[in-house]
DNA sequence: CTCCAGCTTGACGTGAACGTCAATAAAGCT
DNA sequence: AGCTTTATTGACGTTCACGTCAAGCTGGAG
């Protein structure tokens, strides 16, 4: 009764199985099943037999979890607390209970202020990390400096005269 | 009896019990001596007794290991790497084999080269991480934006003609 | 038809990075 | 001198984020 079958002439709206998921995002299929474990992404259909299909938004949201979680060092629990801030997912919340018939809009604006705190707070911390991260880069250009310094020195040493000719190792560039 | 013991009124130049070390870089106790178990940072000295004194210089590599692992996500095994390419190490290193009469200077230009690309590497992570972390937060100042917008329709539903305070009975449905 | 690659749901195993408890000793204040 | 606080070294426990089988189904190539 189902010939919701995938052919591959008709042109469809993207349709990913779990491992081409996996190769897209450099993640494996275990880690996207167990993330859906966790309710952090669930594909927004399964086939029939149970076989998961990923949409382009399942996949836009799979990238978004990892580089919460490996760029920004958040655990998965903080990146489930994140997602769930998000506007869309938080507006969309307001929306249904604005639906439901929710008499007071009340809750709607709870909801809102939370999510504009965590915003908020999201945003300063990240505001923290870029600064943390830009001290630390540019302690490492001076370390890059100190380096290049002393290797011109040594090459010195080596042939004070002219600039021979004897590493393969490395690349000569100068900037 | 008093033995070898540093004079209070002596101006010290800064030594700190595991204790401190761990308020100052809110870290635990634990943390500290696990991650000299692993050979990161040992204190520079150790009392008499086997206690450990950490200089300044110490808390500053503990600090350093901190902000690389929980700022860039990188893991222990990682954050040796790069403290063992940062270029005081690796200065002091090729100064070491200098001075214990190498007859050759490669084996230096071989050091400081590694150490020049590990260093490129490592700066080519951070601008990623970097741009990474800007695109993120772009994205969420518009979001910011959206539940801002949201909520002052919202207080505009809830009370249209000035700001009363919230009224749990009077339900008022204004456009 | 067989065979294979890729999927499914469990269930158990694992490494990294600590937490926690125990027994003991020394530091330091009153 | 006594008492509290902080330290020491083991040794074992714990959490997170998966890895790794196992056993079975399924669509498609040969």
């Amino acid at each position: 009764m189902t010939p919701t079958r995938p052919s591959v002439t008709e042109r469809r709206p993207l349709v990913l199985r779990i491992g081409e998921v996996a190769k897209l995002t450099e993640l494996t299929t275990r880690t996207l099943r167990y993330w859906e474990e966790l309710g952090l992404v669930s594909p927004s259909d399964y086939g029939g037999n149970g076989e998961r299909r990923y949409s382009a938004a399942d996949l836009t949201r799979v990238r978004r979890i990892r580089d919460l979680q490996q760029l920004l060092g958040f655990s998965l629990a903080e990146v489930r607390v994140v997602l769930d801030t998000e506007d869309v997912s938080v507006l969309d919340r307001v929306k249904s209970e604005f639906q439901s018939g929710d008499p007071s809009p009340l809750r709607q604006r709870e909801l809102l202020d939370e999510a504009i705190l965590a915003n908020d707070q999201l945003l300063a911390r990240l505001d923290d990390t870029l600064s943390r991260i830009r001290a630390f880069r540019s302690e490492r250009e001076a370390s890059a400096g100190r380096l290049w310094a002393r290797r011109e020195e040594l090459d010195a040493e080596i042939d004070p005269t002219l600039g021979a000719e004897l590493q393969p190792s490395g690349k000569r560039e100068e900037r």
